[in-house]
DNA sequence: GAGGCGTGGGC
DNA sequence: TGCCCAAGCCT
């Protein structure tokens, strides 16, 4: 059935709308000041919107709080080593923002004296901030107007007008019209792009979107005709590959050490540390042949124990199936990004999410034998 | 500009 | 259970 065409309301009249409702529903977070208050220093915006990036604000509290509480100001951040930031990030994910952000603050610490610039275009100049961070922190930090677009914006936006093809091909749009919302007004700049994503966070989610709390209801498109949770149309799915690979939790004799090795800068879990591993392959490796050539040169290993129980673990785009070999190492003359970690202390090094699974799997192990 | 890049939680 | 997803950036 056909909505009756309805009325365009005034930009103005929609942010005002909107931060009235932030006004009284928004939530308490760590990292946020209460409307209309003073905004809280840019360190803690910028860390904030960093670790927010694609990840959830349930994930990010603690690790948010556990960085400010080792690095209270952008100073100690800079002054930190690189892997003791890695260490602080491991299990976050995307750790290319780790590294980004340790760069960052000594940029920020280089170029500008330790205060991030009141500047967009400057701010977007940075390692790890692009058009949505630089935004978000001109505007929340230092209250400059700019328009901080990311996912909620965009699904926000989408409904509103009811668009009915996929996002991708709409972002000269959304973008626009998110700036016609955060230029109707001259004050609140901060509060304004907290509240267009607090909306698209809590009431506007991707599924089940919550439209009769919604205080922009009476204007939208997708929800007068009833359709609101049928948008933005997701693109089309592609099938995760598969790849599988051996890893080795390699003992010492005494069984009080484990041999772990640091992954390259670049590329998937850069600069990460790990257990030594077979290559992460379409298929698994034939024979054992196959899979002990990818041993440390320097170890000698007579005996091994296969988990029964494989690891799975899904990276982004492609699912990873690891068997896990437990043996005991010979030799011990670590090289070069590789060391002999005491048992106790591995929990404390920078290991990424799915090798955390892998130490857990073998402490199970052994903790049965 | 399309693809690489993590993880844990919700349904 | 498996799938989908969350405050993007970089190359």
């Amino acid at each position: 059935m056909p909505v009756p065409p309805r009325k365009t309301i005034p930009a103005a009249v929609l942010r005002k709308t909107l931060l009235d409702w932030y006004d009284a529903h928004c939530r308490d977070l760590p990292w946020r000041s209460p409307p209309s208050a003073t905004p809280p220093p840019a360190y803690r915006v910028w860390l904030s919107e960093i670790m927010l990036q694609q990840t959830t604000v349930t994930a990010v509290i603690p690790y948010f709080l556990k960085f400010l509480k080792k690095w209270p100001q952008i100073e100690n951040l800079a002054a930190a080593d690189r892997e003791d930031v890695l260490e602080a990030w491991a299990g976050l994910g995307y750790y290319a923002r780790a590294r980004n952000l340790h760069q960052c603050a000594r940029a920020v610490m280089e170029n500008y004296g330790g205060d991030f610039p009141a500047d967009e275009a400057e701010l977007r100049k940075l390692p790890g901030i692009g058009p949505y961070t630089a935004a978000a922190v001109a505007s929340i930090a230092f209250d400059i107007p700019a328009a901080a677009v990311d996912g909620n914006v965009e699904r926000v936006i989408a409904r509103y007008h009811g668009l009915k093809t996929p996002l991708r091909d709409n972002k000269k749009f959304l973008k626009s019209e998110a700036e016609k919302l955060v230029f109707a007004g001259k004050t609140r700049a901060g509060d304004f792009t907290q509240s267009l994503m607090e909306l698209g966070a809590t009431l506007c989610t991707p599924k089940n979107p919550q439209c009769g709390r919604c205080p922009w209801q009476g204007g939208c498109v997708a929800h007068l005709n009833g359709i609101a949770a049928d948008l933005p149309v997701p693109p089309p799915k592609t099938v995760k590959p598969v790849r599988y690979g051996t890893v080795f939790v390699l003992f010492c004799p005494d069984k009080k050490s484990v041999f772990l090795q640091k992954r390259p800068d670049d590329g998937l879990l850069g600069g990460m540390t790990e257990f030594p591993s077979t290559p992460w392959n379409e298929t698994p490796p034939k024979t054992g042949k196959d899979i002990k050539k990818y041993l440390p040169q320097t170890v000698k290993t007579a005996e091994w124990q296969v988990l029964p129980e494989e690891i799975v673990h899904h990276f982004t785009h492609f699912t990873l199936r690891l068997s896990v070999w437990q043996g005991c190492g010979t030799e011990t003359s670590a090289e070069n990004r590789q060391s002999w970690v005491p048992a106790a202390e591995v929990e404390q090094r920078a290991l990424p999410g799915v090798m955390q699974k892998v130490w857990r799997a073998a402490l199970e192990s052994f903790k049965r034998k």
